[in-house]
DNA sequence: CGACGAATGAGAACCACTCTCCATCGGTGC
DNA sequence: GCACCGATGGAGAGTGGTTCTCATTCGTCG
């Protein structure tokens, strides 16, 4: 899942079983996120291809999401942020900087990890709640806003 | 943090180092997300409060926000979900359905807070951010809505 | 080429939430 | 009680990120 061929055809897949060709627009719009450092915004993505249209932009990554390739994360600041999907690349969580709003990728102990999904899976069952998956954010202030 | 009286003196005190006042709107507001099960929205608090207006409720759930009184949930659904703060309360998780959007609290185990909490420390540090708090989402489906 | 459905893009619409503005309230001093 | 004044409430307008509309363009398959 890491390899960039390997990575390009597990997409066209997906869209294909969706029914959905995959286009330059859509192209560009997966460049984009595979070129940022970590979760970007909408215009973050247009400033990085400012060809694109906003709201092409924006039905093309909801398009994306429903079809598993685009992860969309929602907190408090004004927009959302978009990544690729874990399943393209790993499971991971994030950094959330209050200050400024940026997100950035960490990656916890695989162990830790375990412990946590078990915990859930009891947490969960004692609840009648079927868990899918979990997120972790960590908020606080990043390096650039703490100066 | 438990007694209502005591939890009604803190709130009092901390609208006071706020120079807000606790006034009956602001006392209903708080009463709803006493008596909710978990966090709530909006719509939800006037339907059990239906004499507050939906303009001052917002407001009001705003300043309460920054007065340290009411926690705000953003996820990906339509409305924010609002709660106590956790100082108010304790700290606490939440189990998020994805088909109906309901928001339930959880408690995760003491020492796996502990053990977090390093892991989160020691990723930041590594990346110059500063952590402030943390949460943890469990996403699935709601024992109501798997029928 | 011709046809037809999918994709695009400019702008309108949506809607959760915030702001504006004025009436009212509540405390303070006289 | 009364005048004053900042805080509060309520109705409605405004904001802005995101989604929808719809006419045009594109891709694909005969
Ligand atoms: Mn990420
Ligand atoms: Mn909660
Ligand atoms: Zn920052
Ligand atoms: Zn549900």
């Amino acid at each position: 899942m890491v390899a960039t061929s390997e990575l390009e055809r597990a997409i066209n897949d997906r869209l294909a079983d969706h029914d959905l060709r995959y286009t330059s627009g859509r192209r560009a719009i997966v460049e984009g996120l595979k070129r940022a450092e970590g979760p970007i915004t909408l215009p973050e993505l247009l400033e990085c291809s400012p060809d694109l249209a906003q709201s092409s932009a924006y039905r093309n990554l909801s398009l994306l999401e429903g079809a598993g390739v685009v992860r969309r994360l929602v907190h408090g600041g004004e927009h959302a942020h978009f990544e690729l999907a874990e399943s393209l690349t790993e499971h991971h969580h994030h950094l959330i900087c209050e200050s400024c709003g940026q997100v950035r990728d960490i990656t916890l102990d695989a162990g830790l990890e375990r412990t946590l999904d078990r915990s859930f899976d009891e947490l969960a069952a004692n609840e009648g709640f079927t868990p899918t998956h979990h997120t972790v954010d960590v908020y606080g202030v990043c390096g650039d806003c703490t100066g």
